[in-house]
DNA sequence: GTCTATAGAAAGATAGAC
DNA sequence: GTCTATCTTTCTATAGAC
């Protein structure tokens, strides 16, 4: 056999990476699907051994890049669970983030575009956003009395951040916004 | 002369109406000028007697919704502007707003849309961002110390409330999060 | 100015060889 | 499992009649 199931796996995550990042780069409809599998390293026909359809692959991808996320990820020992939510905050509404990061938040690069699409990917994307936001209110725990409340409007900032300065083309505005946002957030955060 | 210049007027607004309609509805590229003309009455073909091309159309249903906006109008005599502004924030952060609304505000509604798009369309979308968050730090100016970044923040805070709410599958999550957003807000308007 | 007809260019999905 | 080749559909944009 000149394919082992490992094989396999491996070409369905590199599709999925390419996805994550193309998708993320210029939305799902832009993307063709050989656009997709060259940049997955494989052609065009190999993608239906992988995935139903293109919007099956939609949901897949979202929830690939949620996994991934740095939101999703354990709090270090070292450090309280105050602390590393504003560094998740920071990070979140960051430059960075905007520009081709590794770790794109498909929530806010892609939020329009989900809206528009099938129910099975709406249904993703809302499952998403759920445990995007109850980790946040867990995260907040400590300091804040009305956590679950306060959780969802950071979300809905964060999102609505990220997705308004990436329309900009005015960088100096995008920082501006960026800033103010992740002050709101922060009082947010420490509210009592 | 059969046609009078008023009334290719009409024509080109009965399509940007039609534009602002089935874009927020559906997303931009779902949209084709077969169903956009269809909708405004006319065929396909006419389409190139008002518009240079469809992208071109993207940016002036954008500036033609703008125009429109609650938020553009005039503050009423018998109000001060901070309570203007609430009910301006209320009326956004609503459910009647996320469901086929008169005036639906393209900003929040297609953001994303847009951020995949040419960088005339993103030039657009800067420029009306900018008056959008003007407008409100001018209203904000009585109460609020801090106003030109409180009012970027909130501008952010509800175009991503509204843009969340809408991919939903979940109408119990969408007010939760339309709630938590507004409360946000109040406070921000509030803040000294 | 609006119509019908069509050119021309993709794109998603399938078929069958290797 | 991946490849090339192709079917089928759909869309923007143009051409020319009225």
């Amino acid at each position: 056999m000149p394919y082992t199931k490992e094989h396999k796996t491996q070409s369905r995550e590199r599709i999925l990476a390419s996805a994550i990042t193309l998708f993320s780069r210029q939305g799902y409809d832009s993307v063709t699907l050989d656009m997709l599998m060259t940049h997955a390293g494989m052609t065009r026909g190999a993608f239906y051994n992988h995935f139903d359809s293109k919007q099956e692959l939609y949901s897949e991808a979202m929830i690939s890049a949620a996994l991934t996320s740095p939101i999703a990820e354990e709090t270090p020992e070292d450090i309280d669970s105050i602390e590393h939510l504003h560094n998740i905050v920071e990070a979140y509404l960051s430059q960075a983030h905007l520009q081709e990061p590794d770790n794109p938040c498909l929530m806010a690069f892609m939020v329009t575009d989900v809206a528009n699409n099938e129910p099975e990917v709406r249904k993703t994307y809302t499952h998403i956003f759920k445990r995007m936001s109850h980790r946040m209110a867990n995260l907040m725990e400590s300091s804040n009395a009305r956590e679950p409340q306060n959780a969802l409007a950071l979300a809905a900032l964060m999102i609505g951040g990220v997705a308004v300065c990436r329309t900009f083309s005015d960088d100096k505005l995008a920082d501006e916004v960026l800033s103010a946002c992740r002050a709101l957030a922060a009082s947010v955060i420490d509210a009592e």
